[in-house]
DNA sequence: TATGAATGAGGTTTCATTCAT
DNA sequence: TATGAATGAAACCTCATTCAT
């Protein structure tokens, strides 16, 4: 879905070249030369080069987020939810795997101005999983333990094995990952 | 155990640095200063910023490996051992908060020349802890999974853990999580 | 003629800095002060401080080198055209001093990149000379000696006289000497 | 004739170094490590990099100096004492390549304090080829013609047929040249 | 007298940002 | 609205020089 419009095309080229070569080591300058706009057209759209990047994150999460809310509605059971929504982090690494790279190597620092906005949607997706949580516990799919502490654990689950995928490379494992992670993960709270 | 070594003073002023700001926002004369040293006995000692870095991340690593081995020969299950490992994490990041940051949040980007250096030694600890698995496995303790994707899992699990501390600043929850995720991890496998 | 291309002025200010200072006793941001420009527009538009350098050297030689040619095709004999030759040289330092004491000064070192291609620039115009002492040896003009090496010694006469003139800042006596040197070359002394 | 001397170790490393590289690229520890010693001792003998260098060149000009004082007691006539000057100077370049090549290329700049020293030394041997061609003009042996003005062309001269030598590294062929400025400066090509 | 670890001034270079066109 | 030349703060790094041993 090619577009001309030349905040979707600097975005494109910032999402590339940032999980490329990080934050600092990407110039605003070549993704301008990348987006094939003019240097002053990133800072007439994004005002500067944290803004830039930090909307690139939002942009992230959100999509995170909806998807996530998606899969609560429409789903049988809190487990079967946790694991779609597993799957789901599986899936936009596929499709982006890029922001998901951005996402996972600049967590702490490179937030700056956003800092707070960053942290408040990570903080809704943490209570997203928590309701799924306390809804598993409430059917008596799980056992009564902390849903706080077991939402943490899972968004530990979550990143720790886009981080193996993306370290290793070995994406084409993913299914097992996955799939390995569910299995114990529930067995171990059932 | 206040030393007056240069190269020791050098080494824990950067630590703190990198941890609190990232490689690139942190000069290296900030460092300098903090040390009590000039910026050209930070160069005397180092080379370079990037090898200042790089070496952070090799006494890190090389600590790991060093306790790892350690409790690999010292226990007597592979659950325990396991459980001991992610137990020195906790420890080694209560005793060196810094460190473990840097390890976490500058993973992929940063480690230029010694890349090589600092992947073959992580693939060393995947190597020590699916040690554990074959062990566990032989010795009946575990399902017989693929004990490569096991060990690539639980790394994960250590990170995953080591990052939700960082990311909320809820150390002081941390024996509850280490237990947490020992016990999820456990009783799924078994 | 006051140009405000950048270049120019910027050439024009490192022509004159280096000359009173050498290449390593001149800062690129002295001659960005003195160009008016910042020192961002330097590297803009010479990438570095020895581009910048060398770009000064070959714009001296190549005016050297077309204006030799320029004499060859003018002139009605051999020695007619080295004594042009050699007068051009005086006229060319009479109106691009910091030039010719660049070239004169900064001659062997300093050239780093550009070495092959200055040598070679060298080449031809020792090339031009011994162009015009084998048309001399051919019209009788001069003795049947090797004219390379009649090259070789003209061009140091060149460079001697230029150098005299340059150490002891007699150029007020150049029509003095120019002559000297030609009645000399001519002629011998006795 | 090997010294234990640290100052004639110093000042024989310095002469090379200096000659490969240049006064600017040519640091004081590449002495002292060539020199064997330390780099403090450098700076007790010397006092600093600027004064060493200066040491140098005057050691050079004084050799200079004195041979040159020895030729006119010691030769028949102005042209003979003229010819062995030059000759001279061929020689300690085939002795001392380095210390030439100092001379002749960082002779304008890098004299600082010792500039008005410098100077006056070769002002002196101006004076001492000046007093030749006097004779020389004495003794019928030479045209009437301005005895200052020859000096400052036969030095340049000598310079100048160093200079070719040096930049083109046609040493073997030293002896052609020395005899060709000979004879033209005498006699002239027509 | 000799040393070399420590220092910091100073130099080169990069690049986010501005603004006139 | 789009551009990219110009800018200069700020960072990395070198190396002459000092001085405690």
């Amino acid at each position: 879905m090619e577009t001309n419009n030349p905040s979707d095309k600097i975005l494109q080229a910032a999402q590339e070249e940032f999980a490329k070569k990080g934050f600092h080591d990407t110039a605003v300058s070549e993704i301008a030369d990348k987006a094939n706009v003019g240097k002053g057209t990133v800072y007439r759209h994004f005002g500067n080069k944290e803004t830039l990047f930090g909307t690139l994150l939002k942009r992230g999460i959100h999509r995170i987020l909806d998807q996530t809310e998606n899969i609560a509605e429409n789903s049988d059971s809190a487990s079967q939810a946790l694991e779609q929504i597993l799957e789901m982090h599986f899936q936009i690494f596929e499709e982006s795997k890029e922001l998901v790279e951005i996402i996972v190597n600049e967590g702490k620092h490179r937030i700056g101005t956003m800092r707070e906005e960053l942290l408040s949607e990570d903080l809704k997706h943490r209570q997203q999983i928590e309701d799924q949580f306390i809804r598993g516990i409430n059917r008596g799919e799980f056992e009564d333990l902390d849903p706080e502490k077991m939402a943490i654990v899972f968004q530990g689950f979550i990143w720790a094995t886009l981080r193996s995928a993306i370290l290793y490379g070995e994406m084409n494992l993913r299914r097992d990952y996955s799939g390995l992670v569910s299995k114990i993960f529930f067995k171990g709270i059932e």
